[in-house]
DNA sequence: GCAAAAGTGTTCGCGTTACACCCATGC
DNA sequence: GCATGGGTGTAACGCGAACACTTTTGC
């Protein structure tokens, strides 16, 4: 076993065949980047996931990860699908990656009736500000930041996952607190948009958007004088950040109505 | 063991630590029912629910279980939250339901090291045609349905897991085919609107939901005459019921849209 | 100076809401 | 016959969609 070996911390000690994956979505230079991680030795791409420890909340356990692999707490996390097909994983590809950490053969043969075999795994996404992320030094070299049109083949089932997340981030967004976590704490509005944009697949009116966030209430125009020379364009901060953890409150903030 | 342990049927066989829990959402004499399951012999009440065979999708194992106790294939069945938390259950609880099926100690040290363990369980909510619905023989007196306000205490936190179904059914509710699931062939408009009453907790226009139902295109009035003498009230059906299993479709039948 | 992009205001249409009246049923 | 409940229509309101014009920025 060697540093990478995170993945593999205490795996006996962890829930059986059952694990976590998360879809980390965050907003840089215009565009929706997903996290993805890379196990080095076998050039295999997957998401950023793991095990839950015996004594652990499973919520938890992704707060354990994503911290580890990005260095946030208090993030922005929800559970959005459980994969829970008999196939989603080759096995042999477990095995390889199996083998990719250790040389010790008594060593894998012990660990592989942890890994070697039929995993469940519930998809989380995570909505992340790209400027608080500090990659650990460890991870350096395993962490790629992929737009979402360039997300290469990846391990198990996980291109799948990354599709449902986003299909279930369009489907709620309007109950998600996209801006409030992807951006910057001041942002301009024609970024707000490019968010809700990029994350939609579609181009949005800027004009009604603007009114509709301006009068949403949930954002203030911040005063010019602060350090600028140009008023254009104008800066805004969100007001009330108020996230409790485990919270999916933010769906039925809008009251469910058949009418 | 006994003829009730189905609940136990190849528990050994079957993917560790990890269940399932349906909250099964029926509509009968104008109010919303959920099925609870009985264990006999220690008179504790739980959710119908069970376990994930090794070669089986998880999916799959729900439609099993609803199947053996309820009789329906094709059923509207959906995933609305995972229930992780460490100390969920009281393994006292799982200990004496496990004695409670058998008399025999070496079987029960056995069962012990699959049963009385820590659990992580999938919630899954399932909308039913009460009519069409024939309990199994084996479990005649094991099965009972409650309406919301009368649920007893039961098993560990499936009093939270229906909580949470229902949260999710009002957050969802004009994406998800209600009538056409939990209603007769033939029905009629007021008791259309009960259920979203009954669902949703307050009172709906009646003109309104009518006009907004109609308008839809989704249901189709009945002629009069078949064998009816009098006019009213008007009875409808559904028009295509087109359910593919797996389906969560029907949640974005509207499309996301920010504006 | 000119193209690209940011800011703002107005109109239109449709869907939701609110509300009144008529008819059928069944004690 | 009268209370209950079911069926239908209309007007007001509000929000989202469509759209035009001005100002600022930066090459």
């Amino acid at each position: 076993m060697n540093t990478e070996n995170t993945f593999w911390e205490g795996l006996n000690d962890c829930h059986p065949g059952f694990s976590v994956d998360c879809v980390v979505v965050t907003y840089h230079k215009r565009e929706i980047k997903i996290l993805i991680n890379k196990v080095n030795r076998i050039g295999q791409w997957m998401l950023p996931g793991g095990f839950v420890k015996n004594n652990e909340d499973v919520d938890d356990a992704v707060y354990r990860i994503l911290k580890d692999r990005t260095g946030l707490k208090n993030i922005y996390l929800q559970q959005f699908h459980l994969f829970g097909a008999v196939n989603r994983t080759d096995l042999n590809i477990n095995n390889k990656i199996l083998e990719s950490f250790s040389d010790d053969l008594q060593q894998m043969e012990y660990y592989k009736k942890y890994f070697v075999s039929r995993f469940i795994t519930m998809g989380y996404f995570a909505l992340v500000n790209f400027e608080k992320i500090t990659l650990p030094e460890k991870y350096q070299d395993l962490c790629h930041w992929f737009s979402l049109s360039e997300i290469p083949h990846l391990y198990s089932d996980h291109n799948l996952i990354i599709e449902k997340a986003i299909q279930t981030i369009r489907q709620q967004i309007n109950y998600l607190p996209i801006g409030s976590q992807m951006l910057p704490e001041k942002f301009i509005l024609p970024d707000l948009r490019a968010v809700y944009e990029e994350l939609l697949g579609k181009k949005l009116d800027r004009r009604n958007f603007q009114k509709k966030m301006i009068s949403s209430g949930k954002i203030q125009r911040l005063d010019v004088s602060e350090d600028k020379i140009t008023p254009y364009p104008h800066y805004y901060k969100f007001l009330q950040q108020n996230l409790s953890l485990n919270d999916i409150g933010s769906i039925d903030s809008k009251e469910s109505s058949i009418f």
